[in-house]
DNA sequence: CTAATCTTGACTATTTTAGTCAGGTATATA
DNA sequence: TATATACCTGACTAAAATAGTCAAGATTAG
């Protein structure tokens, strides 16, 4: 059970970006050198911020991207569905007849898993961007 | 983010066989019938569970499975840890110099993950196989 | 014009997952 | 003792997911 690439990247950029805006749009390029993740890397993950609204692109030369909305707005639940990290914990899905049929006692852990999934996304539903920021100039000093 | 299904199979096998065991031992054939997981597999998974203490072995004709403690007993952090089913949200650790140093923003999302995966294992500490029968039982009746 | 940026889509190496397969060894019971 | 029913072990592998790379183009400030 691990967190990919992409969700982490994903946080990790826009906490950057969020951090070195001052009114001027970031560039990739110094998002990536900072943070040292590849910037080709970085173009698949802000194109579909872009698409969810997370972030504005600004093109051209000293273009970039900012923030769409204040910190405090995106949950990093909208982060994550963005960019496809999404928890899953079980094969069957309730409405669905596929791996789990009520006769059996095959979801004996059905619930369980159901727990564990909400448990998690109200982790990410609960923190926004601006906590971290916050937080992590807090745990600076 | 996904749990893989060595953890999953692992916690609906031991289930299984809390709810079949009446003094006898349970084979793997029998929970691979009725749980639906190939029985090459559920060796592979038993095998784990018995080198960390979790089930005991009664070997030849009429032998099988049986739970080496008390369903209340076993913590379904440690059902996860045998299989090595675990929670990985960080490159970075904090004992480790890679992918993380204190002097650049790389890790303004460090603590984040940390917080997930402390909230994710906590989750697993508190639910033990006893409370998954006891559930089970009731939300079927 | 040209350099810096975003934009898009295809491609690929590596790793992980989810098993399979092929041989064992032990033991109850007939 | 023969045999069927278990467990036991380690190697192997197909498929999927991950984590990128690569290439070619469109925009726009200066």
């Amino acid at each position: 059970m691990k967190l990919t690439t992409k969700g982490r990247y994903a946080v990790m950029a826009l906490a950057d970006l969020a951090n070195f805006s001052d009114q001027n749009p970031v560039s990739l390029r110094d998002i990536s050198l900072r943070q040292g993740i590849s910037l080709d890397y970085l173009e698949q993950i802000f194109s579909k911020l872009k698409k969810d609204d997370i972030v504005k692109s600004i093109r051209g030369k000293n273009g970039g991207y900012i923030l769409a909305k204040e910190p405090a707005q995106i949950k990093l639940s909208n982060i994550f569905s963005a960019v496809d990290e999404k928890v899953k914990t079980l094969l069957c899905k309730r409405e669905s007849k596929k791996g789990c049929n009520s006769k059996s006692t095959k979801c004996i852990t059905h619930y369980l898993w159901d727990d564990l999934e909400m448990h998690i996304n109200d982790f990410f539903d609960k923190k926004n961007l601006g906590d971290l920021l916050k937080n992590n100039l807090e745990t600076r000093i």
